[in-house]
DNA sequence: ATAAATATGGACCGATTAGTCCGTAATTTA
DNA sequence: TAAATTACGGACTAATCGGTCCATATTTAT
């Protein structure tokens, strides 16, 4: 289907040496596709929008992405990769209360409004595109298992319950932060988590 | 802008009376179109969809609803309207629990995967149409209320944020169904908002 | 220099988009 | 029955959709 990666076939004893080098970066565009399609949705982003924002001809795009489609699984993953990165980060280096750190970070992401990307495709596409629901299921599980490991690093099985309420709070905030509400109510929100903090 | 109602203009003598009388009831035609934008979301749904659902001409859909957009406001104040109702009486008619029971509604609403059309459309619309934004604000502080009454019927105010978290955990176990989580694990994940009820 | 290979820009494609328009059907009032 | 009024079916439009294709540019290996 693709033809991004260079063709091992062809055992001729050819070897002919690549042709004329790219002049974009594929991490820097794929970086560019992914704002398009977090602030956007992945129905409302059209070609234009992304070879416009990466700053590519169609015909590079589609030899080096492939499909609309097959961009967005990348840039999916890409961003469920960097956003646990980052959640972690956040839970090892907090010096007060790791929770609520974060908390803070899910509930307030890089991306401002935009919430969070994964929220968003698990919305608009998890229910009739298994795909994007795997990646989703993944992501969700990988947060709570950050959480539980904060919560209870002897035993995180044991806290495996509240660290899915405490995850799945800090997501039913980010609907909170679209529609409008001020920043305090939403901090006032996610204070009432500590109650699910003992057990 | 829109011709659906009858004019009340020429004021001469004549009053004609009405034409050819519709073959086709409003009311239900409004909710055959909510079902498709509840389960493909805005943009996603395409007037072909919608007629096709509605047993509609096109001419007759614009005549009655004057543009997608005017009927996606409509029908997302209809379910707004039907969703609170709903929940009130899920509140009034719960004999164990009440907010166990509005829990449970709000996590596993009508729409089963479909989930909540009103958190579907704060997430895909809600940053770039202030519009949307204000029916979810209004939805939203509709669904406080109720849960800071049944909370504390004395003093509602002093539950409130305790009522928005409860929300906003069962809103955000709306996400894990999406991503298909089995059915006990978000039962689970709600029963840890029993933590959240004493002061 | 020449051949081989890859990248690029942009024209092009058929399908689909939301929305318009018009001829005709169905109805009420006179 | 005639005039007025509204509804309906479906052809039509201009724009946009995701995707393809090709001629040309740029590179390396010979």
């Amino acid at each position: 289907m693709s033809n991004t990666a260079r063709q091992a076939s062809d055992q001729k004893t050819r070897m002919p040496g690549p042709g004329r080098p790219r002049n974009f970066d594929e991490a820097s565009a794929l970086e560019a596709a992914l704002l398009v399609f977090w602030q956007k949705g992945y129905e409302a982003t059209s070609l234009d929008d992304l070879t416009k924002a990466m700053s590519l001809s169609r015909s590079s795009f589609y030899a080096a992405f492939g499909s609309k489609q097959a961009l967005f699984r990348r840039a999916l993953s890409h961003y469920s990769r960097n956003g646990l990165q980052t959640l972690k980060n956040v839970a090892d280096t907090a010096d007060g209360n790791p929770v609520d750190a974060m908390m803070q970070a899910l509930s307030n992401p890089r991306g401002g409004v935009k919430g969070c990307m994964l929220i968003n495709c698990i919305t608009e596409l998890a229910p009739h595109d298994e795909g994007v629901a795997e990646i989703g299921r993944r992501h969700l599980e990988k947060i709570e298992e950050i959480f539980a490991d904060v919560l209870d690093p002897e035993n995180p099985d044991a806290a495996r319950a509240r660290a899915r309420a405490l995850s799945s709070l800090a997501i039913g905030t980010l609907a909170l932060r679209k529609a409008g509400y001020p920043a305090d109510r939403i901090a006032e929100t996610l204070k009432q988590a500590k109650v699910i903090l003992p057990a």
